[in-house]
DNA sequence: ATTACTAAAAGACGAGTAA
DNA sequence: TTTACTCGTCTTTTAGTAA
């Protein structure tokens, strides 16, 4: 069963949408001949991982949802591989809307100062919010929060102390933020970033999200 | 280079600490004879991707750093099919006036009949130039420039190669081309199209632009 | 333009076996 | 026991072309 090829064609979008894409393309994109990449997608096609439509020039090629699922396979494998110790952590969830109260804390000079410090960068003023699925869960629990936020006391109140630890979401470097809080809830994991992640990565509620735990 | 089995070295914890395997259990693992799983060996040796030491009764085979960041690539692609949903990427931008060399090169007979087989239109001769925003800047590092532009030779002077993707504006379908220069600006895209966009749009240097990139 | 057949070359495989 | 060589066979690939 002709993975590579496959995953080709997802990162391609062909799992989104019917992907338009001749022989010689897919030729190219998998370095091989015409012949070779036009019996690949035959193949595919026989194992129904992928469904194709002949058009004049090319074809309409979707994945499946069997062929999603073999991707899906692989992509388990591989955070397996990286969901040890000493290895790489992957935290998984679902995009949520937030109360809106990072966004006030995030931009008091108390706390940004910090974040400028102690991450090296000035976060958007929001934070990105992420249901976690019950394994990420687990996972987040055994996350050492490395980086300390202490407290401070305005002319009015007081601001409690947190705790960060750096992840990398897609490209872009940003870390997940914890108040001190007694009833924080532990399936929920608040981002910041120097970018506007909702926009930066096009995400919207419901959305699947992975963050990569990083050193 | 072969993938599946690094990933399944990978699963029996190769890339943690030494794994003791004989060819003949690798054999089962990857379902094949016992010569075919020493050469797979052999040759993901060779690849540099595991080291490998003799014992008596076996191996003991340990994952490179080259082959974990080639696992660690795979990760990355299948996180990147299973991440966000749909997702419609958006540039957006002022117009600015370029140096009219867009004009020049896009008329020359060999970039010309490209843009006519790859892009399926006859490109107005001119640019529309966008100054993007800070946040399209960096939309558009990720975009896979898909479309190849090669570049030939004249009785004088020698034409370089570049690269395209497809983009709409408005209505009109055209595409963002990209000289493959070393000093070309990150922050400017050049936007071609079968019309003259500046007139057909009625715009003005200045004027916001959006434009949507579509595979 | 396409897709995909045939034929021949190239590569991968397993059985037997040496070291 | 191992690993891995040779060699015959089977599979995959490409070039040339047909449809």
């Amino acid at each position: 069963m002709d993975i590579q090829s496959l995953k080709k064609l997802a990162l391609l979008g062909a799992h989104q949408k019917p992907l338009e894409l001749s022989s010689v393309e897919f030729a190219e994109h998998i370095d091989s001949s015409q012949q070779t990449a036009a019996r690949k997608l035959k193949a595919l096609e026989e194992d129904k991982l992928i469904s194709r439509q002949f058009l004049p020039d090319g074809q309409l090629i979707s994945i499946t949802k069997n062929g999603i699922d073999t991707l899906h396979k692989e992509l388990s494998d591989y955070l397996e591989i990286f969901s040890g110790n000493g290895s790489i952590k992957i935290l998984s969830g679902k995009l949520i809307t937030g109360l809106g109260e990072g966004q006030y804390y995030i931009s008091l000079e108390g706390y940004r100062s910090q974040f400028r410090e102690k991450l090296g960068f000035d976060p958007y003023p929001g934070t990105l919010n992420v249901k976690l699925d019950a394994k990420s869960i687990e996972i987040r629990k055994k996350i050492t929060q490395n980086i300390k936020i202490t407290g401070f006391t305005d002319q009015n109140r007081t601001f409690g102390k947190g705790s960060c630890f750096r992840v990398r979401i897609a490209d872009i470097e940003g870390a997940v933020i914890t108040p001190e809080r007694t009833h924080y809830p532990e399936d929920i994991i608040e981002i910041i970033a120097p970018v506007n992640l909702r926009n930066y990565l096009d995400l919207k509620d419901g959305h699947n999200v992975n963050v990569e735990v990083i050193k």
